[in-house]
DNA sequence: GAAATATTTAATAGATCTATTAATTTCATG
DNA sequence: CATGAAATTAATAGATCTATTAAATATTTC
C-alpha cells in the first residue's frame, strides 16, 4: 500500500518503531507484518529471525548515537567551549531520538547475552572518545583551570544528566499535563541547565568543600 | 522444597526477582511457577492473571521507592545540610533497590495503560515532597544564598545524577572489567561526587554566567 | 475421625508467536 | 512472450503462554 517504498525498508522502518515504542519481547513479526499489510513470513523472508532483524536495527541506531562524537574534537578552541559544546550535541542528538536510550538500557539490562555481543562491537568507540578527551582534561586540570577528576566521572555526569530528561520526558508531559510547546520549552530549558552545572562542577575545589 | 515459606509468599518474592531482571513482558507465570517447583496454576490462584501480581509487586515497589522522603524534612537543619542528607538518602535507596529505577522506566514507556493507572496512584507522593522542598528552597533564594532555581529542576538533577549510575552499572562493571569490590568504591564516589556536583549547581549566579 | 474448607495438581482450551515450506504471483530479461 | 529469478502468500508445525476447570490432596474444625 505504501507508495513505493521498498518492502525490506518497509520492513525495516515498521520494525524500528514499534521496537522503540515497545521493546523486543513486545514486539511480535506478527504485529509488524500486520501494522505494513504484508504476510508476516516476509519479515522472516528479509531477516530469517526476529533477532537478527533487532540487531541490525540496534546496531544502526547504537552508531548513529555514538557516531557524531568521533570528529567532534577540535584543538584551536578552549576547553570550556568545547565542553559547552559537546554537552549540546549529545544532548540534541538524545532529542532527535529519545527513545534509543531506553532501547538501549531495556536490551543490555534484559538480554545479557545481548550485552555480551554488543559489548565487544562498541567498546572502540566509546574508549576512542574518552582518549580525545582524556589528554585535554588533563591538561587542564595540571593547568590548575579545573579541580581533579577522571573523564570516566565527567562523562557520566553529562550522561546522566543528559538522557535521564528524554526517559522521564512522557511522564513529566503527561503528569504536568503540559502542551507540546510547554515541553519543548523545558527541554531548552534543561539544555542549558545541563551545561551550567557541568561547567560548574569542574571548577577549582576551594577551601573545605569535598566534605 | 524451600522451607516453610507461605507459597503465596514464595510466589510474590519469585516474581519479584523475575520481573526485577527480566521485565513483565519476558516472564511467564510458567517460569515463575518452575522456579518455584509448584504448579503452574497455583500463581494464578493466588493472583488471579499475571497482570495483577506484576501490578500489586509494582505498587509496592514504588512506595517502598518514595516513602522514605515523606518524612525525611527537618527544619532546623542548614538548607546545605539537608540537601546533602536528601541526595545521600536517594542515592542509597537506590543502590539498596538498584533495578527499580528501570522497572519503573520499562513499565511506564512500554504500557501506557500502567502509566495512567499509577499516575492517579503516585500523584499525590511527589506532590507532597516537592511542596515540602519548595518553601524552603524559594526562601533561600529570596535571601540570595543560592541562585533562581525551580524545585522541579533540582529534583530532575538530583534524580539524573543518582539513577542512571545505577542503570549503567552492569555495563560499566562487565564493560571496564571491574571486581565488585571496585565497583562499591566508585559508586561511594559517585555519591560524594553528586552532592557535589548539586550543591555547587545552586550557587548564586556570578557575572556573565549564563552565556 | 468425618465433614468442610483450603491448597495443589493435572489436564486442557484457546491464543499467539516464530520459523519453515511449498505454492503462487510478480517481474525482469532474453 | 516464454522462462527463470525474486518477491509474496498460504498453510502449518511446533512451542509456549495465560487462564480456567475439575479432580486430588492437605488442613482445619467440629
Amino acid at each position: 500500500m505504501p507508495q513505493d517504498i521498498p518492502m525490506e525498508q518497509l520492513i525495516v522502518e515498521t520494525a524500528e518503531r514499534l521496537f522503540l515504542e515497545k521493546g523486543f519481547a513486545m514486539t511480535s513479526t506478527t504485529e509488524i507484518a500486520k501494522e505494513i499489510g504484508c504476510n508476516q513470513a516476509l519479515v522472516h523472508y528479509y531477516f530469517r529471525t526476529k533477532a537478527k532483524l533487532f540487531e541490525a536495527i540496534f546496531e544502526k541506531k547504537i552508531k548513529l548515537f555514538i557516531g557524531p562524537f568521533i570528529d567532534l574534537y577540535r584543538d584551536d578552541v578552549p576547553f570550556e567551549e568545547y565542553l559547552r559544546s559537546m554537552i549540546e550535541k549529545h544532548f540534541d542528538l538524545i532529542k532527535a531520538n529519545p527513545k534509543i536510550p531506553f532501547l538501549f538500557f531495556n536490551e543490555m539490562l534484559t538480554n545479557p547475552a545481548r550485552m555480551e555481543y554488543f559489548r565487544t562491537k562498541l567498546s572502540e568507540l566509546p574508549r576512542s572518545v574518552l582518549a580525545k578527551m582524556e589528554g585535554k582534561l588533563q591538561a587542564e586540570i595540571a593547568q590548575g583551570h579545573i579541580r581533579p577528576l577522571s573523564t570516566f566521572d565527567l562523562m557520566i555526569s553529562i550522561f546522566s544528566l543528559n538522557v535521564t530528561l528524554f526517559m522521564m520526558a512522557p511522564m513529566v508531559q503527561q503528569g504536568f499535563n503540559l502542551s507540546d510547546r510547554e515541553m519543548e520549552q523545558l527541554i531548552e530549558h534543561r539544555k542549558s541547565e545541563n551545561v551550567l552545572i557541568i561547567l560548574r562542577s569542574l571548577r577549582p575545589l576551594i577551601e573545605n568543600e569535598n566534605h
